[in-house]
DNA sequence: CTATTATGAACGAACGATCATTCGAAACAA
DNA sequence: TTGTTTCGAATGATCGTTCGTTCATAATAG
């Protein structure tokens, strides 16, 4: 059996049709975005693209999945670094403003993608793990006392909604300044709108 | 100039394919609705569309423009009727809650679509006249003494962060209860966020 | 070692399907 | 009649996908 050769490492190729795909899905689109187009921004060829992926649908979805392993990553290192609801949900919407800031085109594809429209077999954002885990965290805080009684849901749109908005601004141009410099501003209008 | 014939009341066609065009585009998203589709769902042919319409991306924009001014509508009426911020914003909220339930897809199409993949002139939906108008509304509230000084953008996001998600939440089908249900849990929350 | 064969990654022209759009004719109103 | 609206088959362009081929490398034989 002949191994890949040596010159590039393995998963590389599969790694810049990512890299390409995102990119170009978060500038013009999905569907605004042809295969050829993949092929030309990753320096791969058309044949090669569906060497390593099914189809079109396939490369959005290795993507999807990908980021959302990230993002869910993050929310375990939380977990496991901050004891108090209080100290994770802040930490949550600080790493959110951090990686939008960092890593703006897999935030703007990660969240904001309609992907139902070309990935029909997997959930809404709303309802993916990331999100789920972060209605836990309120849902502890709520048990601990720390967060007053209400409905889960609707203290945890109060708790991120406001933070969410913001990124929305950031990535549509409308808010000039770096996340992380509004902040403190956020998170004390967030957890006082909560807070027991 | 012949008038429209005396059976169909003027402009019926046009409503017709807009109403088509807005529950198609919800539905399966503009790029995965042909313009075929859009013809057999409102009953008139192809040909008609491009009579009524200079384009597919045409029908997108009259749609769009129409609720929007309809949106408009709503927030001078809302003024127009309350004097304090407060006043105001919950009426919004109010407002984008029984909306979200009466005209679903409405709302679906106007806050959650990806317009700039489609109508590449217009304005991100964050820089809309009914989001500066909301935004209007939460600065006049910070120069009357009613809502704690601080940006803008912010106090905005906050205030209207956790319904708007909470909207989300229930476009997707995450959320199982009328929104108008949660509308005073979220209010207190949300004014409780940037209260004075 | 060298020569030969086997393997599968990479390629891109070509294919078939689908789409937005056009246009000439028919239908209808005035 | 004349001007407008409606129709849907035909057009041309574009897209996702396929597939025969090339070629570098690994495995094997001598």
């Amino acid at each position: 059996m002949a191994r890949p050769p040596a010159n590039v490492a393995p998963g590389q190729i599969r790694e810049q049709i990512i890299v390409a795909a995102l990119h170009l899905f978060t500038q013009r689109g999905y569907f605004n975005t042809s295969v050829p187009d993949m092929a030309r921004t990753a320096q791969v060829s058309v044949g090669s693209i569906y060497h390593h992926f099914k189809d079109k649908e396939d490369v959005a979805r290795a993507l999807y999945l990908s980021l959302m392993e990230g993002m869910q990553a993050e929310l375990s290192l939380i977990a496991a670094t901050h004891a108090t609801a209080r100290d994770r949900c802040r930490a949550v919407i600080a790493m959110l403003f951090q990686l939008t800031e960092s890593s703006r085109e897999a935030m703007d594809f990660m969240l904001y993608a309609k992907h139902k429209e070309f990935l029909p077999g997997e959930r809404p954002v709303c309802s993916s793990l990331p999100f789920e885990t972060m209605r836990d965290f309120v849902q502890q805080g709520m048990d601990q006392g720390e967060i007053r009684r209400m409905d889960v849901m609707v203290a945890s749109a109060c708790l991120f909604g406001g933070a969410l908005r913001l990124i929305t601004a950031r990535l549509d141009g409308v808010l000039a300044e770096p996340l992380p410099d509004r902040l403190d501003a956020v998170w004390e209008c967030a957890w006082r709108s909560i807070a027991a």
